[in-house]
DNA sequence: CCTTGTATCTATGTATACAATTATACAACA
DNA sequence: TGTTGTATAATTGTATACATAGATACAAGG
């Protein structure tokens, strides 16, 4: 029987506002309070700060003496981002092909497969999830926390950009195919080459996000 | 005259109870207890729990329902850690290099001068607090926010095995003469070499730290 | 002797009450 | 009219009281 592990209300909060702000619910400089976030979720404050104060030392917000600040992510924090994932999300994959079990193989080729799943159907949100989670996967088969807590963190931020990149479909393709790569490389257990094709699908998701004109 | 912004006790206990963790103070495998660090820090648990919320994100501790674990750093974790760095912090130099001020070219190169003045002297001490000042403010000066959110927390991670590293002064002379270099180079804005000396100074403290035989 | 159930105790999780700082509006005065 | 001082309101910062879940010890029963 499956352990169902409680949640804390902190902790939903935190992934709830994160998400929130990450898909841009609420707008750069925008000012919220605690009593206003306290009436949206229907918690006290309480778990409300404990959660602020993990966005903020992520430089999602910031508290001020006015007000919780909205401080998302920017253009230029995309740049960076990708060229610290281009020269990380290689070695973590790498890891991750000499680590990884049979039953974390199999979870990973099941997202890898719905998402497929999704493409011909035109469910944006749908391959968005997945997209992220093989990705989330990789990160924890890597068995390493050190990568999990150093590229998590900035895979979460590129979300609100990456759904403009889903929704075209031939990107969406491409995505899966190199995807598919990846795992193929894994499932192998060719650590070289599931680095390799993990670099050239991060340079890929990089050019064709950083190449449109957003913000 | 100078802004005196006052710092939360909630900011005040994350600082000293990740200080004590990562320099070993607390051994891994421990378990604390919030009423025991309400009775140590003087303070109530709401300032406690919003630092231990921040401690648990970056996996230093965990939260369980028997108390706090103490988690803190392996010696796999060092590897990863120092991989990763020698990939990005090379990165953060030559930012550096592009966007320092002259103000913050002269509180580097202070940082470094009392680096090099307290080494005859054998303060280990201090010598391993400007050796991390020193790292610390190139991530600042980077002006990426990503970078420093990035490299701040791997850094801190490797201070309790640099202390062993200073207190021998042949190495400590060393880093300081690498830092002095990496300075120069930012001085005259050679963005490049600054980021191939940074490389060479990680691999070496690398080298350094991951020979010796701790934990 | 081992197992199982139960009571209790201890710890975290949450809500609320209180303190203190800061922004803001407005009035008084130069 | 501009500026400065003050009162007020609004917000975060902190402490404390209460709720709840989980571990532990112990006793009863097989």
């Amino acid at each position: 029987m499956l352990e169902h592990k409680t949640i804390s209300l902190s902790e939903q909060v935190f992934d709830r506002l994160e998400t929130e702000i990450l898909s841009g619910k609420y707008p750069r400089g925008e000012i919220l309070t605690e009593m206003k976030l306290v009436q949206d979720m229907g918690v006290s404050r309480t778990p409300i700060r404990e959660a602020l104060r993990r966005l903020e030392q992520e430089h999602i917000i910031e508290m001020t003496t006015r007000g919780i600040l909205i401080v998302g992510v920017t253009h230029k924090d995309l740049e960076d981002i990708f060229n610290i994932r281009i020269r990380i999300e290689g070695m973590c994959s790498y890891e991750a092909a000499k680590n990884i079990t049979e039953e974390e193989l199999r979870e990973l080729r099941e997202t890898l497969e719905l998402q497929e799943f999704y493409i011909p159907k035109g469910d944006a949100d749908r391959i968005k999830i997945m997209d992220s989670k093989f990705h989330q996967l990789l990160y924890r088969f890597s068995g390493s926390s050190v990568y999990y807590d150093t590229l998590m963190p900035l895979h979460k931020k590129v979300q609100k950009y990456r759904r403009v990149s889903v929704e075209n479909e031939d990107r969406a393709r491409q995505s899966a195919r190199e995807h598919r790569a990846i795992y193929e490389a894994i499932a192998a257990r060719d650590a070289a080459l599931a680095e390799q094709r993990t670099v050239e699908h991060i340079k890929n998701a990089m050019d064709h996000i950083l190449g449109r004109e957003i913000d």
